[in-house]
DNA sequence: CGTGAGCGA
């Protein structure tokens, strides 16, 4: 069930309190709030891509006003990756602006 | 609201 690797279960027991909630299906995808209303996908890659190789982000803007709702999401090529992005990023000043990293609840 | 917890087309 652990999507982390047999030496990266340190996190596990950090987070692992009281159940798996984000290991569900994926454990690539990340979600990324706190970001600011004009951080772009830019931003994100470049700031997420030194932990790792990224394979999609995304950010979501409304539809209609075509504002950032200010969050989005990150898809690393692994586990290992995303784990230690969310680790190091997690809590990190980006744009000017708290990031909080957490995974993706969909997959 | 020029804002501030959340989970997308």
């Amino acid at each position: 069930m652990q999507c982390w690797s047999r030496r990266s279960v340190s996190l596990c027991s950090t987070v692992s309190l009281g159940r798996w909630q984000w290991t569900r299906h994926s454990c690539t995808k990340l979600f990324v709030g706190g970001l600011s209303y004009d951080t772009n996908e830019t931003v994100l890659k470049d700031a997420f891509r030194q932990h790792g190789e990224i394979i999609e982000v995304k950010i979501i803007c409304d539809h209609v006003s075509g504002k950032s709702q200010g969050y989005g999401f990150v898809q690393f090529t692994s586990e290992s990756a995303a784990s230690m992005a969310l680790k190091e990023m997690n809590g990190q000043f980006l744009d000017g602006r708290h990031v909080r990293v957490c995974f993706a609840h969909k997959g």
